[in-house]
DNA sequence: CTTGCCTCTCACATTGATGTCAGGTTTTAG
DNA sequence: CTAAAACCTGACATCAATGTGAGAGGCAAG
């Protein structure tokens, strides 16, 4: 398939799939005319790249994990396999923190909710 | 207290006390001079600016939700009351995709680790 | 009073992912 | 074959939070 239905399976804009391969993140064959041309597969492998993008893993990060996506074979593993624990780690924080977060989000609502029913009761 | 300090108490620079108070995030008190002046409680509330800021919120919407922790008085808590019950429930779902994501990165790294067990037991 | 540190404002730079525009080429439909 | 639609590269724009630097002034200790 061509760049724009890549594009529309995958929910994201045609600039971000040349932004990905630019990246290292993603790769096409190219046409004889040198138009873009993906598999089926890289609908989920992009869907799997905004997956990290919204973890909150950068652009760099993301492309020294995916070789171990694509290859789990080589010794690059290795140093993927740390980098993954490591970026584990930080999303376990992350939702840690959000979910504590949440909570004091939780709690103002709660304080505006009784001053809400204390103007109600008072009417 | 004087910004320095603030900066060093909530663990922010200098600059971004500056901004937040720029984006309507935060007063301070002027000195003759024009030195901007702090009480104890803005250390709480820059953590918990910090904290939304993590959350994702933009500064625009942390400014719409503040006042609510001003004064849980006025009727922009009506307001207010509905940006957060959004926020919140935007958080949920940001949450639930962490999780996962998270789920995504543990399967791969199984996946790593079994390739590295393999190896082990070739060799 | 002076020295040194902290602060002031203003303004420009940075980062990362993406938008957008321009000018040109390829592909597809009729 | 031709016109429309999709694509190409390259470059500049954007947003948000923060960094950084210049030039000037405040403030406390000696």
């Amino acid at each position: 398939m061509r760049i724009g239905e890549l594009a529309a399976l995958a929910g994201v804009s045609v600039r971000s799939l040349r932004y990905y391969e630019e990246q290292g993140l993603l790769t096409s064959t190219r046409s004889a005319g040198g138009q873009r041309h993906y598999t089926q597969d890289d609908v989920e492998r992009v869907a799997f790249i905004q997956r990290l993008y919204t973890a909150g893993l950068s652009s760099r990060t993301v492309t020294e994990l995916l070789p171990c996506l694509d290859s789990p074979s080589d010794e690059n593993s290795d140093a993927a396999m740390e980098r993954m624990a490591k970026e584990r780690d930080r999303l376990s924080t992350h939702i840690e923190d959000l979910l504590r977060t949440r909570d004091a989000l939780d709690v103002l609502m709660v304080a505006a909710q009784a001053h809400r029913d204390a103007r109600q009761t008072a009417a």
